[in-house]
DNA sequence: TGTACATCAGTGAACGCGCGTTCACTGATGTAC
DNA sequence: TGTACATCAGTGAACGCGCGTTCACTGATGTAC
């Protein structure tokens, strides 16, 4: 193939950074190099022109997928202005949806990732950035009398055993189980 | 070695699974044959003539831990004779410790191998009797006015959570912030 | 109860395969003049 | 602006290694007489 142009070389190695951290919420960081360089439309052989080692792409695929589910709290947020409590409504009904159940290429990297990172996949630097995007993460689900990380646990547990149980009525039952209680209006501060 | 009593093999056979149920549950499923038949004291040749295919072995590893944590919310039970509410709550301050955090091996199947269940690992027995279990699980922890799922989502959440941040203080937040919401007498009947 | 032999749990080497990583090579890009 | 050449992103074959699985072999166990 040849030299690339420097546009399309910085192109291309961001298109590795988006499949991997498709790839790996879907089906965790075991997945190989050569898929991960396939799915972006490249041969294996160029992955250690653009990155160090595969645990450093982790770091990179982590941050990538954290800032991509950031921009879907601020929509929320958006579009319910100066109502937190109905952003965070919107947001935890589409969260512990049967759709997000069912894409976690571009679901929640705390439910994809977590499981990895606790296992000790991806260098310190992916356990640093997953640890500091959590903490935010959980921040903004604050409640009235209640910091947001027992909230953010009912969701993440809720998703991850949607997810174990899917094909099963139970499945449907962990979804709904979970958004009784978030979305529970006599818990929640009025609108 | 040669042939071993029928007996020895019993035995042999059981600690294999023994030792597949625990690390299954503190590294994933991707641990290999291998070092499942070191950790039983065997040789990995021996392997195939107890168990059909890894996949097998992951069924059975299943049920065995979910049985041996089973056991644990039994006890918590007996401890509390005719206090449902007061077993539920003993046995969800040692859930949400700092202790099984830190040790997934005897810890729940539910949080330790649910993610490797959600990914397809196990053949289709494991994941039937991973739901049939966590139903059950689910079951146990009902309270006054709610079902026992979204209580299971939020400690399930919160462990793996807790695991994924081990070693900064936002672990120790989370367990803390989970066993709050879990264990207020405010939303808990009257023991 | 004692002997002869078939059984089979466990061993350790080997199988093909895919892994993460390395490397010689290509040839368009970028740069120096 | 045009030419000469160094750079380096991407290719594809190859590296050593560990995986799940198979297999010929061993020799104590279990069984038939």
């Amino acid at each position: 193939m040849g030299r690339v142009s420097q546009a399309q070389a910085r192109q291309n190695r961001e298109r590795v950074v988006d499949q991997a951290s498709r790839l790996f919420r879907e089906q965790g960081t075991e997945v190989s190099v050569a898929d991960l360089m396939k799915a972006a439309g490249l041969t294996h052989g160029g992955f250690y022109k653009q990155f160090a080692s595969k645990e450093a792409l982790i770091g990179e695929a982590t941050a990538h997928a954290f800032d991509e589910h950031a921009r879907l709290r601020a929509t929320a947020l958006e579009r319910h202005p100066g109502n937190r409590a109905a952003a965070q409504r919107a947001f935890i009904d589409a969260y512990l949806s049967t759709e997000h159940r069912d894409s976690a290429a571009e679901g929640c990297p705390v439910a994809g990732l977590g499981v990895d990172i606790a296992r000790g996949h991806g260098d310190a630097e992916a356990r640093r950035i997953f640890t500091e995007q959590l903490g935010d993460t959980a921040a903004w689900f604050a409640a009235e009398g209640e910091d947001g990380i027992a909230r953010l646990c009912t969701m993440v547990g809720a998703l991850v055993l949607a997810r174990a149980t899917k094909g099963h009525a139970l499945s449907e039952d962990i979804l709904a189980a979970a958004r009784a209680v978030l979305t529970d209006t006599s818990n929640q501060p009025a609108s």
